[in-house]
DNA sequence: TCCATCAGTGAACATGCGTACACTGAAAGT
DNA sequence: ACTTTCAGTGTACGCATGTTCACTGATGGA
């Protein structure tokens, strides 16, 4: 038997449905296209009730950029722990990359889509999150054999171009069919070899 | 005095009214979130008229893609005949991107915004028309002195991040607000360097 | 036990939407 | 001179939207 859920855990839950119920709409029709009410009715909620959690759709969007790049943060985080990450960076970011676009499609593909247009506040967000993880990959970079040498300025460049090849390359993840290893394998020798050739440029 | 324009000319102009008048609206809100009643609108014409022209706003929006695209391959196209350009690709084809784009500036936010978004039909042919350019581009950069012994496959990789590259810096040459010509050299000279660093990888 | 809180309800509204339809009147074909 | 064509008009429709408001009833503190 399971308890009653408090009236806390209960908010929670329907604000997590509601967050899911809209970076699945946003799928199919992009988040600036969906309805409030669209929103409410897949999330099992009328409508009136999404102004329990967010004030706007705009908020909802925030909301939604900010669970997204939690995400990316952690995975950047972890492989920051790993010393094969760290001995290896190309082969492994790339294959980290794939393997952890996967598992979060969703949230990748509302990044991607979302990130040069969407709402001017969900782009902005979008945009912000994307400098300082670049930023935090650049500290990373330094690190590598190869680049101890470079400037902290072409550093942060060589972290750019990495992360707008990632983004590219997550949105070719989301847009593969789901049972294509070969196309998956195609895409991480791929972004091996442009990241190789950031690199060792 | 000027003489009645003919029919055909007149229908042209209306045409070219509710092109002008889409792309200005997409400007602020993005293709896929404007309606058909407001396009026909700023087009000075009744909704019912937008029927005269396109099926649907994603005939519009597949029609804008195309004009856009036309754009772009002009400039290849020139650039492949001045020689200044092929001696010198790097600097010169960052400060066209950059002029290019200024002077089209909204062909080329209609295209970095709608690429990610905006509807199936409108994403997919932006894709389609994004690959040629990348095949168009391998030709030119193929007869480059430091790429000319690269393998195909190496090349068309090299121009695919060029590419990508180009509609990264496009996007910030559009959203750069007008007056600012630092701001707008700083991007000419990191394209360069960051197209230095493919093209010498 | 009583009572305040507040997440979720349900009806109502004004508004903007896409599209159907019958129409008008000038241009172009005969 | 006539008739046909057809770009653009004006009305009307049913529908989905965002937001308002008064409400209900279980939760949880007193």
């Amino acid at each position: 038997m399971s308890v009653a859920p408090s009236r806390q855990e209960q908010k929670e839950r329907t604000r997590e449905a509601i967050l899911n119920a809209a970076l699945d709409l946003s799928r199919d029709h992009g988040f600036a296209q969906i309805s409030l009410r669209q929103v409410a009715r897949q999330a099992g909620v009328v409508p009136t009730a999404f102004y329990r959690h967010f004030d706007s759709m705009d908020e909802l969007g925030l909301a939604l950029v900010e669970r997204s790049f939690l995400t990316l943060r952690t995975m950047i985080r972890e492989a920051q722990g790993d010393p094969d990450v760290l001995d290896n960076i190309i082969e492994a970011s790339a294959e980290v990359l794939v393997r952890v676009v996967k598992q979060n499609r969703m949230h990748f593909a509302f990044v991607a889509r979302e990130r040069a247009s969407g709402s001017a506040a969900v782009r902005e967000a979008i945009q912000r999150e994307l400098e300082l993880f670049i930023s935090e990959l650049a500290v990373v970079l330094a690190r590598l054999p190869h680049l101890d040498r470079w400037s902290s300025d072409d550093v942060k460049m060589a972290s750019g171009l990495f992360v707008r090849n990632m983004v590219y390359r997550a949105e070719q993840v989301v847009q593969m069919p789901e049972g294509r290893p070969d196309r998956e394998e195609e895409i991480t020798r791929k972004a091996q070899r442009e990241m190789r050739l950031i690199v060792l440029g």
